[in-house]
RNA sequence: GUCCCGGUAGCUCAGUUGGAUAGAGCAGCCGACUUCUAAUCGGCAGGUCGGAGGUUCGAGUCCUCCCCGGGAUGCCA
């Protein structure tokens, strides 16, 4: 026995299989002992059903093979004898516990580990959690985000395992840009103030900035079909050229960002500390584990994205394609899927599959991750297919001197659906604030609770 | 078009690597209880497991085709 178990389906899986290497040599030592708690419970507490399975493989009668193992098992320190009136039907065995052997294990079970062993050599598990943005309000699909994250990290942590949580923040790109263009032009004209800045104010913002820099080529491109006319064509005209001038700033922004510029660089972390704090406050409120040390956004990986992309170009694995840059995972061996991982646009700017590789790169290679968890709504998964593959192919998913790559997986939830049954938003179509979600929860289950007088205790 | 995820009781869902009679909660019905507006306690009833083939001693579970719902699908994140 390698760890003391309380649990009787362990045990008695090592009693049977020490009985089937006895009974038929012949059958493999990894043979799965199929024990189970009992369907039938006047017939016993636990059952056997390897006997079927075992026999098709080594040619033998189901019952004749119970049979032998029934004759080679020793259980009389947990169970009442077994005995071939204990073989039932095809095959299955029946054991039924001695009333002392529970007591036994039970009382293996109080102790301060609750009879979970701790893994010999700990593994290490990164798990992707709540990825909010900057300058937006957290909505519902953060809440299971950050719930369900937390809760698989704590629970790789009750295992025993090393855990460390990556909040991939969406701190990074031309959105970001655009706000900050946005902020600082505001802050200037002393319409915001920057020090009482609000996450609210920057949600205001970054929908403002979003429509400004929106051109009307669509709208142009009707009026040309349709023949709408000339002053229709000049008023989009205007609005078009204006946004497009917009749009210029904010890439401006963007490259003194990236070339942390101090005037620009403060504002964006401006943005950062007021969308951060509040965004902690939320993960505190619903008592998750997630804190400052968890956050590495995108802009961490800034740096990062174009050795990524040279070294994949210099291996031969990203090719150009139509302008873009992609790496094809359509043979077999790379996971056969057709679409191929976009990593660099035409214009040359990056996505977020790059920096999504990027991290795990980081991830599996600095960090040293066994297992990376991301906990993101269903729908990016194709995306995550991609990465996930594009990554192995690169071999940015094995760690150093490991053989085989780490384990990467998509922990998908769905869509928070309103009563309707579409995605949860106000009428007019707004997403929910978490924070707000959350105050109501509260006020309601305060005033449910407040209503009812105490029961009676009964307990 | 292609790919992914679903379809199990009226509703919401469990159902281990294929195993004995497919389960729970709520709703329903019967009864008990009785100050407390979804959630007191018994009990009963409730199913072509989306459909059709196939593999198997054995299929809700595996394979093929089809139907229905949702989602994704090269230059947003």
């Amino acid at each position: 026995m390698t760890h003391q178990t309380f649990d009787p389906v362990e045990l008695l899986g090592e009693r049977v299989r020490a009985a089937i290497s006895a009974a038929a040599p012949d059958a493999p030592d990894d043979a799965d002992a199929m024990i189970s708690p009992s369907k039938r419970a006047e017939l016993g507490d636990f059952q056997c059903n390897a006997a079927m399975p075992l026999a098709k493989r080594l040619g033998m009668k189901p019952r004749d093979l119970a049979t032998k193992i029934v004759e080679h098992i020793d259980v009389t320190d947990l169970c009442e004898p077994v005995t071939e009136a204990d073989i039932a039907g095809p095959g299955f065995i029946n054991f039924r516990l001695q009333q002392d052997a529970i007591g036994t294990l039970l009382d293996r079970l109080d102790s301060p580990s609750l009879g979970l062993p701790a893994p010999e050599s700990p593994t290490t598990v990164v798990v992707d959690v709540c990825g909010v943005n900057l300058a937006k309000q957290m909505h519902v699909g953060h809440l299971r985000s950050s719930v369900i994250g937390d809760t698989l990290a704590r629970t790789f942590e009750r295992l025993g395992e090393t855990v460390v949580r990556q909040n991939h923040v969406g701190d990074w790109g031309l959105p970001i840009a655009m706000v900050t263009r946005k902020l600082q032009s505001e802050a200037e004209a002393g319409r915001v103030s920057l020090d009482d800045l609000t996450l609210d104010e920057l949600d205001r913002l970054y929908k403002l900035a979003q429509h400004e820099c929106r051109g009307q080529g669509k709208g142009l491109e009707l009026v040309a079909k349709y023949n709408l006319g000339p002053k229709i064509e000049a008023e989009l005209r205007a609005m078009h050229d204006e946004a497009m001038e917009h749009l210029a700033e904010a890439k401006a922004t963007l490259v003194a960002l990236q070339a942390q510029e101090p005037a620009v660089h403060a504002i964006w972390k401006r943005i950062y500390a007021v969308t951060m704090g509040a965004c902690l406050k939320t993960c505190q409120r619903l008592h998750t584990r997630i804190t400052e040390a968890d956050s590495a956004g995108e802009s961490s990986y800034a740096e990062e994205l174009t050795t990524v992309v040279n070294d994949l170009v210099a291996r031969g694995i990203a090719e150009e394609s139509s302008g873009a840059l992609v790496v094809r995972l359509d043979s077999p061996e790379d996971g056969g899927i057709a679409e191929p991982c976009l990593i660099r646009k035409g214009d040359g700017g990056y996505l977020y599959a790059t920096t999504d590789i990027a991290a795990i790169k980081r991830r599996v290679q600095t960090i040293g991750a066994d297992r990376v968890i991301y906990t993101v709504d269903a729908r990016q998964s194709l995306h995550f297919k991609q990465v996930f593959a594009a990554a192995r192919k690169a071999g940015y998913a094995t760690k150093p001197g490991a053989s085989q790559p780490s384990v990467l997986e998509h922990a998908a939830f769905g869509t928070v659906l309103g009563e309707d049954g579409r995605p949860f938003k106000t009428r007019s179509g707004e997403n929910i604030r978490l924070s707000d979600l959350l105050d109501e929860a509260i006020d309601r289950a305060r005033q449910d609770g407040g209503q009812q007088e105490p029961r009676p205790a009964r307990r």
